[in-house]
DNA sequence: AAGTTATATATGGTAAAACGCATATCTGTT
DNA sequence: AACAGATATGCGTTTTACCATATATAACTT
């Protein structure tokens, strides 16, 4: 992964909201980032390939859900490039519709204190 | 600006290297960054034209040469994420061909201890 | 004033990116 | 087995980005 590859990648208004939104929310399916990003199915699909191709996001399949997160893999510098451009960008209208969706997949708790 | 205008004003290599060049060497007018980048005039006078448009880069204009640098109105976390790219970019061979190039302008100088 | 150098911009062509729609696949349900 | 939900992908179209060439402008030189 290259700065180019990068920028290229963080280039489009999708694909920057759902890298963002899914490194605040951990892990998220195309569903959810559907509902939250108000676009069609393919569209959303589509651009999370793209990343998954470049390594930015895993996928991992779970029942009928396929739930996108950050690669393990990521370098230091990509992180904190992420982190430069969370602090500007405004994910709260996103977090609401989110939080707001309708049959949101139930997900294991993570953490039982 | 916001991140995203600023990922696609890097997602292109010579605004790339054009931006980590310049931020390296203070300013560069356009003669320098043709041989530097060994690109025809009129490509590297638009590419800097857009970021200058964007505020990303100033330009002065001295005698027969325009200077460009990044401008003083940049956010931290915008030099920030030229920081992480410088990082991972490698300008040595830029920046040779600077150093080696015939007919470069000469600078006042800029410390006279 | 004529020529040369440095830079900017207009234009038209080409390639890449993104899109919408249709469809295929897989999973779980009845 | 049939159906419904979730996701991926094929395909044609549109939009966007980039480029090369030509030309325009400004400054310096002789």
């Amino acid at each position: 992964m290259s700065p180019l590859e990068l920028f290229k990648a963080l280039s489009d208004l999708t694909r920057l909201q759902s890298v963002l939104l899914i490194r605040q929310e951990t892990e998220l399916c195309v569903c959810e980032l559907m509902a939250a990003l108000e676009l069609s199915q393919p569209k959303v699909s589509r651009h999370l390939a793209l990343l998954r191709d470049l390594e930015l996001l895993e996928a991992e399949k779970r029942g009928q859900w396929v739930f996108y997160r950050l690669s393990d893999q990521l370098d230091k510098w990509v992180l904190n490039i992420f982190d430069q451009a969370s602090n500007e960008q405004d994910l709260t209208m996103l977090s609401h519709r989110l939080v707001t969706m309708g049959d949101r997949p139930e997900r294991a708790q993570q953490c039982c204190s």
